[in-house]
Parts: structure tokens; sequence; C-alpha cells
DNA sequence: TAGAATCCCGATCAAAGCACTCGGACATTT
DNA sequence: AAATGTCCGAGTGCTTTGATCGGGATTCTA
């Protein structure tokens, strides 16, 4: 399974529509800016999470993305599998690697180290994480309202912003 | 945690060497030729593998590699940080991806997911697969003596040649 | 002492993958 | 028609990977 962080942003931007989905499709615009990652670059990774149907898409304005279902049914496991779709460790189903006879001597531990990642996020729900960055929102006071309507805030922008290019280093 | 070929190989090696040690250090070039692995880069790889002394090496003829402690006690986790040295998978200790207040909403499944990974990989021993891949050889009836001493077999080759470059994928 | 075997090390390189950009479409609302 | 948004594929810069090369240094055997 391969990790990196192009599934982070998937399950980062899956969170961020999960949680502001309630008033209508949520904008890559809008998770752009939250979360900092390129407009384009959340282009391409919904075009998967919606060609695996995680998410679905209205067009033209006040469009945007909501859940392809309930937040319970994604688990991470699938979001990771739908932007980095070869989901597997052992990448020696029959390749080179394995050698003459004694072909795979490491086959089964990454096999089953593969299943070990796999049960773990798939046991890892949306939902679950959606619930517990709101708990962890309001522990820190923040006024959670905001998640329900800020689209309107939203400053007009030139629409190709250079989006998350700046260092900006939160320490 | 990355998962490379690199720590493929590594563990690879290090099974190839805890197979074969028994009488006397393993060459680079035997594992070379074993395992299909260049030569150069498995300089690189027990390079490392000795720095964090997991292997002993014993200079000029006769010489090779041996293991630098009881299989038992090393295992797969121990491997692959030793070749690819940054064992996370969070990689947000403070850094970009942590986004204003609501910073790193994912990092603590990151973490978790680390933690499943470094607990698995920490739980099986080069003994385990050593004595797995002894198993797997005997069921399929290959003389397991071959082990013991094939050194003399090696035949004279020029100091690089080309190893594993050939295409020959084994079906 | 010579020479071979073997480890050791740093510089370098090609290919691949990743993260991202760009330019333009198409669809929908106002 | 204009604005807002999704859609899509080609292209780009960077890092990593796996490998190469050219030299050492050390130790054994003769």
């Amino acid at each position: 399974m391969r990790l990196t962080t192009k599934g982070r942003f998937a399950v980062t931007a899956m969170i961020d529509v999960a949680l502001r989905q309630h008033n209508g499709p949520v904008t890559l615009a809008g998770i752009s800016q939250r979360q900092k990652i390129s407009l384009s670059y959340l282009e391409q990774l919904f075009g998967r999470l919606r060609r695996h149907e995680l998410v679905e898409s209205t067009r033209g304005p006040g469009g945007g993305y909501t859940l392809g279902k309930p937040m319970a049914d994604i688990s991470v496991a699938d979001i990771i599998y739908a932007v980095d779709e070869p989901l597997d460790a052992t990448q020696c189903g029959g390749k080179e690697n394995c050698v003459n006879d004694q072909r795979c001597m490491t086959h089964d531990l990454w096999a089953s180290l593969n299943r070990v990642m796999v049960d773990y996020l798939d046991s890892v729900t949306l939902r679950d994480l959606a619930e517990k960055q709101r708990e962890k929102l309001l522990e820190k006071g923040v006024n959670v309202a905001v998640l329900h309507d800020n689209r309107q805030l939203a400053e007009r922008r030139p629409t190709r912003g250079a989006v998350a290019k700046s260092p900006a280093v939160a320490g």
C-alpha cells in the first residue's frame, strides 16, 4: 500500500466535505483555501474520488461536492484506494524479486503487512474522523457554527490564484 | 513509514545471510547472484545495516557479512529502519499540512497507522522469516544441504559483472 | 611481498513517481 | 451572456530510487 501525501490530502479534503456538506455542495475552492491544497490538485483527486463514487458532484454556481454515501460507510482505506489505486504492499504478484525456486521469500511478509494496514484503515470511517475533528474544535473553543455558513464570506479572487504556494509555516 | 523496494531488498538480503552464515561470512557477491540484486546497491544497503549493527563485516578473502546479533533479536522493523531511516508515516510533526487552528485533522490517524505498522513489523523477527523459508524449501523438495557449502562452486567472474540487468522475468 | 578477495565510500546518473501547474473545455445558475 | 463551478489531459520541476563507476582499505594465501 502506498502512503503518499496524495492519500493524506484526499482524507483531509474528505473530512472537510463531511464537516460542511450539510448546507449544500462544498466547493473545491473552499477546500483549497481552508486546507491549503492547490485547486488543480484537488480537481485531480476529486476526479478519482468521484469515479469511485465516494463523492458526487454538482456543476454550475452553487455546485460543488457532497459525499457519495453516508460517511459511516466510507473508510480511510476506500479513500486511499481511490486516489492511489494499486493498493498492495507486496508488489510481487509473480514479478521480479521472485527469484528462482526460492521465490518471494518475503512475499508472505509483505502480504501480511498489507493486510494489517488495510484492516486498520478499513476500520476507521470518515464519520469517526469527522466527529473527532468536531470535538477537537469544540475543545479549542472554536465556534463550530463557523462550519455552517461562511461560503458567502469568501472574498472574490482571481479564478486561478496561487493558493498554497507560500511557505507560511504555521509554527 | 516508508515502504520501498529498498526495505524489501534489505530484508531479503538479511534472510539470505541468516540462512547461510553458519559456515562463515556471506559475501555480497553471493547474495547479489542469488537474489538478483546489484552488488553496488547491496554495498550501500549493508553499509547502513552495519552502522546499525545488524550485521558485522569481515574483510579480505573469506570475508563477508554475518549477523550482528541473534536472528531472533532482529526484527523486520529494525531492518527497514536501518535502510530507510525516517520511520514515520505522519510527516507532520508541526510542519505544513498542519493548518491554522484545525491543524492536523489527520495527524492522529497517521500516527496510529504508523504504530500499527511498526508493531507488526516489530513482531516479526529474522528468525521467523528464516525458518519459514527453510521449511518452504523443504516442502519443495529442494536439497537444503545446498545451503551449506556452495561457495566453492561460484564460478569466477569479472569483479563488476552486470549481475541483475537482464529482464529474465521468471513467470 | 604480490596478488586476489572482499569490504568500504563518495560521486554521479537515468528513470520513475510525485506533487503540482496550465489551458482549456463543459455545465448550470442568475 | 456572464459568472461560477466542475471536468480533463498534457506538461513540468523536483525528489527518490536503484544502479553505476572509480577508486580506496583491509586481510588472506602463497
